[in-house]
DNA sequence: TTTCAGCATGAAAACGTTTTTACACGATGT
DNA sequence: ACATCGTGTAAAAACGTTTTCATGCTGAAA
C-alpha cells in the first residue's frame, strides 16, 4: 500500500505529471476540466504532494529550525507554541533542534542545513559567531533571540534589557534600599548582562549591590543561601520571573516577609507572576510582538537576499504588584 | 556561494559521486585511502549530505512529527523537550505541528504526511479515528499519548490513570469526606475520564461527588466559582496538577485554609507542585519511561512493520504532601 | 484559405542523493 | 598458461517533484 505519486494522479486523471503538478501549483493555465478531473483523482487515491522531492527542485524547503535549550522556563514554553502556531499559519514548519546537540562534529545548528531549513532561529545564545557566518554564507537568514551578535546577514531581537533593568534599579533607589542584589542566570547570559547594566545605571550608586549567578535549576538553592547570609539583601532584582519565583519560595521558607523585609522584582511577566501567591512586580516582555516580527523578518530574508542587518528592540512595560512597597508610600520620605 | 553537492566532492577528491555516498554509508567497501581523500574535500569544501535528497532514494527520513496543543502546561513542555533532546540522540529530528493546524483540510496531522515522517506522535487528544486508520495503512506508525485508541496500527501509551484515580478516591474515603468535588479538562479528554472512574471506584460511595469541567486556561475562574458555593465541597481531585494550582490559588484568595478547611489533590506531580507554596498531594506521572518508550516503540515499528498494536501503561505512585490532612491523624477516627 | 498568436498540455531535463549493475584489475588456483 | 574470484570503483537508473521547452490546437486576423 505505497504512496500515491504524482504519476499516480496523472493516469488515473488521464493527464501528465506536469499537469497535475500545475494544479496544485494554482498555475492558472490549468483548464477548468483538467483540474477538475485531477482534483478528482487525487482526493481519491489520498494523493499529497511529497515536499521532499518538491525541495530538490524549489529552493526553499517551508521548514523554519529552532535551536532551543530548555522549556522548563514558562517564557520559553509559550514562544516555542506561539512561533509553531504562526508558522504553520504562514505554512512553514518548525524543527525542534536540542541546543546541545551534535557538539562532536560541527556544532549544534549544522543539523538545520541538513534538512535545508530556509531559516535558523536560535533561542538559546550558545551559537558559535564562527556557526553564524557560515549561515550567513549559505544565505541562510539566522535570527537570534536574547542575543546581540553583530555579524552580517544575521538578525537580533531582543527586550528592551537595559531599560527594563534600569526602571527596577531606579525602584530600588527611590524606595531607599541600601543593601541590594541581582540573583541572574550564568555569566554568558547576554541578556541578563544588558538587564544588571540597566540597572546599575539606574539605580545610581544609591545602593550598595552584590551580584550572583546561578542556573536555573538551582536557583532555589543560590536563592536560599543568598537569604542566608549575613547582610542579607532588602531588595533582590532578579533577571527573570522563573528565578524570582524560586526567590520568593525560598523567602517563605526562610519566613522572610515580603515586601515588608525582602523586596523582589523580576523580569518577563510570565503568567504564573500574577498568580494570587506571588503578585511579582515585574516587567512585562510581551512574546506576540517577538514572533510577529521573527515572523516576519525570515520571510523577508527570504524574499529579498541581501538585506541589512537588522537589531529590533522590543519595549517593555513595567508591572506593578506586591513583591514591592507601594512607591506612593514612600515618595513623601 | 551556493551549498557543495555530492558532485562537487566527488570532483574535487577525484573520485565518482558513488563513492562519496559510500564513504558517508560507512560503506565497508570503500578504500582506506579514498575515504581520507573524501573527507578531506568534504570539509574544505563543507559538504553535508542533503537530507531532502536522500530521503527520496531511502524509504526514511529521520523525521518524527509530533502534533501537540498546547504548552502551557509545564508536563507537556517537559515532555516536548525531553522528546526532542532523545531522539536527536537517535539522531532523529522533531518536527512539530500545532495541533488545531489544516482544520479546512484533512485534519491536522496530515501535513505529517507531506514531510514523510518516519512516525507520527500524537500528544493532543483530538486525532479522529479516521486519519488514524489512514496513516496505519501507510504504514506510518502512530503513538498516541494519554488516550486509547484502539485501531490497528496504532500504538498507545498512558499513565496508570485508574490506578491514580482511585489512590485518591480512597484516600478521600478514608479521611472520611461527605461532599467531594472534581475538577477536570473538558469532557473529551480521555485521561480525566479515567482518572475520574478510578476516582469513583476508589470511593466506592462513600462521598456524595459532584464533577465539574473546565478548559485549563480557565480553571482559576472555575475553581473560583467552585469554592465560592453555597456547599463547597471538603475535598477536591483535580484530575491535573496544573488544574490543582490554580484550585490552591483560588482558595487563598477566598481565605479558605488548605488543608484544614479544604483538602486538595493533582495528578502528574509537575516540579511547580513541590513547591513550598504549594506543597500539593499528587500522582507522580514519569515523563522519562514514557519518552523511552516511545523512541523505543517507534523505532521498532520502523524495523518491523506489522507489530502487533500495542497498550503501554506506566505506573504511578502517590505522593503525600501538604495539601491533604496527614492519614494517620484521622486513621484512629 | 492561410497565417499567426495564444493557450493548454506533454516530454524531458533537472534537483542531490542512493543503489544496482557492470567493469577493470590483481591475486589465486589448476 | 588460463579460468576464477574478490575487490574497489564507475556508470546509470531511480526516487517524486518542478520547470523549461516544444507541440498541437483553437480561433481571429489577413
Amino acid at each position: 500500500m505505497a504512496r500515491a505519486t504524482i504519476k499516480d494522479v496523472a493516469k488515473a486523471a488521464g493527464v501528465s505529471p506536469a499537469t497535475v503538478s500545475r494544479v496544485y501549483a494554482r498555475d492558472p493555465s490549468a483548464s477548468e476540466d483538467v483540474t477538475r478531473r485531477v482534483r478528482a483523482a487525487a482526493t481519491k487515491l489520498g494523493y499529497r504532494p511529497s515536499m521532499m522531492a518538491r525541495s530538490l527542485t524549489q529552493s526553499h524547503t517551508n521548514l523554519v529550525s529552532l535551536v532551543v535549550g530548555s522549556l522548563q522556563n514558562p517564557f520559553d514554553a509559550a514562544f516555542v507554541e506561539k512561533l509553531s502556531v504562526r508558522l504553520s499559519e504562514a505554512g512553514k514548519r518548525l524543527l525542534v533542534i536540542p541546543a546541545d546537540e551534535g557538539a562532536g562534529d560541527d556544532g549544534a545548528p549544522m543539523v538545520a542545513l541538513d534538512y535545508q531549513s530556509d531559516a535558523l532561529i536560535i533561542a538559546a545564545g550558545l551559537m558559535s559567531r564562527e556557526t553564524c557566518r557560515r549561515f550567513a554564507r549559505l544565505n541562510v537568514p539566522v535570527i537570534v533571540l536574547g542575543r546581540l551578535l553583530e555579524e552580517p546577514g544575521v538578525d537580533s531581537i531582543l527586550g528592551d534589557n537595559f531599560g527594563g533593568g534600569a526602571r527596577h534599579g531606579d525602584l530600588f533607589g527611590r524606595l531607599g534600599y541600601h543593601r541590594v542584589a541581582i540573583l541572574r542566570r550564568l555569566p554568558e547570559t547576554f541578556s541578563d548582562d544588558e538587564r544588571s547594566a540597566g540597572f546599575h545605571a539606574g539605580l545610581a550608586g544609591r545602593a550598595r549591590v552584590v551580584e550572583a549567578a546561578t542556573a536555573e535549576a538551582d536557583a532555589f538553592r543560590t536563592a536560599t543561601s543568598m537569604l542566608s547570609s549575613t547582610d542579607r539583601p532588602e531588595a533582590v532584582f532578579c533577571a527573570n520571573d522563573a528565578i524570582a519565583l524560586h526567590l520568593l519560595e525560598a523567602a517563605r521558607c526562610l519566613n522572610i516577609r515580603v515586601p515588608d523585609d525582602l523586596a523582589v522584582v523580576g523580569f518577563d511577566n510570565i503568567p504564573q507572576s500574577a498568580w494570587p501567591s506571588f503578585q511579582l512586580t515585574t516587567i512585562d516582555l510581551p512574546i506576540d510582538p517577538i514572533v510577529d516580527w521573527i515572523v516576519a523578518r525570515h520571510q523577508a530574508r527570504i524574499d529579498t537576499p541581501g538585506l541589512e542587518t537588522e537589531i529590533k528592540r522590543i519595549p517593555v512595560t513595567p508591572v506593578l504588584r506586591a513583591t514591592t512597597p507601594r512607591i506612593d508610600a514612600v515618595a513623601t520620605v
